[in-house]
DNA sequence: CTGTTAGCGCCTTCAT
DNA sequence: ATGAAGGCGCTAACAG
């Protein structure tokens, strides 16, 4: 079968804990000519520790649990991409669970984590884990991403979503416009909360409208987003059923359903951005593909990746981690779809 | 610490053994009474069998590993989702890596997994694991999607790639379509091959022109598809730079491509579908919403998930696994990207 | 500095 | 039908 550390023991004429001393580097000192003696046949049978027996012992796994939304919104698709590219830039591995909206499936998630030993969690953004996560809590660290961490000691990576909302609203009344909707995530998330209000306190500030009237709900997907740009456009939508001013601006709170609100806009026969211009949030890839490509306001993912496993890994090196918290900023890229630019087709990428 | 298994035979009166054989329904018998007294402390107790402890046993880990390109991609993402689902629907989870391009990581996710004892690999088609997976291939099944099972013992589920094409690029000629161009995928990558095989045989089966001046490779992302646009399309591309005839039409063999090519095609001043017509692979939800939406194959990735995760996890079942393979076929979906509606006067360029 | 050894929690013959 | 005991590969205390 494979080779274990006996063999190499028995190969460079040690003890098996020697052996152990060698791989571990500790807790004994070992002579360094002895050292290299096992170092040797450890290369030479191409021993590797039994990750099993180790984590038996109560050692590090070296896998972490993620649990997110599904990729078919390419923001998760991206950040779930750069936590384990980062993860796996220090040697661990990830465990993925997908928990889609109303599945109950977070707690079986978080229990068969914790049954696989993983070395923490990073949960993105689900309020349903609630209950699941609390006795986790006590058994591995864990950071939630874009949600503020209420469980007793665990960390907490955000984006600063109500500034980023604020600046990415405050883009488009630089454009002139003064009534701009608010496509808004699934209320109930924290995120989708915090960039309603970046978008009300933007929009109060010079004195404009932002009554609920002008703030629609929908899923983070394409259709979410499609159906909630026909709430605020249609003629027999909310606003123009009642004969109220139909924005000609919309902050949309991700790039997923502002590709959704241009299908719905091109359906009703409404020009991005000359008679409704939009700005949405995330930044992705794809958003600057799209046609028109999207003004975003652009999420750290990289940093959020960054600091959420070393949160993680970080944890376990001294004490029994130390809860954080970080809140990082976004920034605005421009797209064609908030009308900045007079050059749509002329420009390459 | 935790509950273990002599808490539970110390709390229902019996021995551990006992406990064993009902948790694992055998391998001897269990008196129905005794059985209920035991399901009961469990229950009491909370108990959960420590999944470590039983994988240095040789047992089951209920973990596969999935390997697989970046979900930037949405039909990865779209893929590993189902992939997912379908192996927590049968009780496991998913070990995951995320292969990019040209590095070399591969072995390392194989050897790694294999240390993690997972119960099995699936393998989206990445041409650097070859190597790899050699040694992987004797200790744990393997299934490869999209890909041909060179490996002994190992398993595959394809889809129909060049009928697929083919049955993509013979709807576009029924447009009227006879100079027909060929966004191709990476070489080296089967699906690609294949994918162009598909157009050049149906093109060459009505006699129409399939020589290599109308193919442009490029990555399955959006810039991918975009500089192979402008290979085709561009003034200065090939070949309008020759003086030949410019396709009308081109098959492109991803829907990420297709949108990248779109926004070439916006940029160059063409119209799609007026000026240039597309019909891609895939048939992702989001190239549903792209603009103009996409006419595009459509694989069925819900059959290939539950194929791959069947000859994994059925493989255990009785023998040592008997390699199988699965050949799945597509169907087509109708978008505007082609021109087969009429309807797309609700579009404006 | 290095060797010995007792578990970690579980499964599985082998007795009873 | 049930119990006892060995061992999976490794770590860490405890000798030497």
């Amino acid at each position: 079968m494979s080779v274990t550390r006996v063999d190499v023991a028995r190969r460079a004429g040690v003890s098996e804990a020697v052996v152990s001393y060698v791989v571990n580097d500790g807790p004994r000192p070992v002579a360094a000519e002895t050292r290299e003696r096992v170092k040797a046949a450890i290369e030479e049978l191409g021993y590797r520790p039994n990750v099993m027996a180790k984590a038996l012992m109560g050692g590090a796994t070296g896998t972490v649990g993620l649990l997110m939304p599904s990729p078919a919104n390419p923001f998760f698709a991206e950040l779930a991409e750069a936590i384990e590219k980062a993860l796996v830039a220090r040697d661990n591995h990830v465990l993925i669970g997908i928990v889609t909206g109303a599945s109950a499936r977070g707690e079986e998630y978080v229990a068969s984590f914790i049954d696989r030993r993983v070395d923490g969690l990073i949960v993105i953004a689900n309020p349903l884990l609630e209950t699941a996560l609390v006795d986790a809590a006590g058994r591995t660290p864990i950071v939630f991403l874009d949600r503020i961490a209420k469980l007793r000691g665990s960390s907490s990576v955000m984006v600063d979503n109500v500034a980023g909302s604020a600046y990415a609203v405050e883009h488009l009344q630089s454009h002139g416009h003064r009534v701009i909707g608010c496509i808004a995530g699934p209320p109930g998330i924290g995120a989708s909360v915090d960039r309603v209000a970046g978008w009300r306190r933007q929009q109060q500030s010079v004195g404009h409208d932002s009554s609920d009237d002008f703030v629609a709900f929908g899923e983070f997907t394409e259709a979410g987003g499609e159906a909630a740009a026909y709430t605020l456009l249609a003629p027999e939508g909310r606003l123009a059923a009642t004969g109220r001013e139909v924005p000609s601006a919309i902050f949309v709170s991700s790039d997923i359903q502002a590709i959704g609100a241009i299908h719905a806009c091109s359906l009703l026969g409404l020009r991005v951005p000359e008679d409704v211009a939009l700005v949405s949030f995330d930044g992705t890839k794809i958003g600057q593909f799209a046609r028109p490509s999207l003004t975003a306001l652009r999420q750290p993912i990289h940093d959020m990746a960054r600091d959420a496993v070393s949160m993680i890994l970080d944890s376990d090196d001294g004490r029994p981690a130390r809860p954080r918290a970080s809140v990082l900023q976004g920034n605005l890229v421009l797209g064609e779809s908030c009308g900045c630019r007079d050059d749509v087709g002329s420009h390459r990428v």
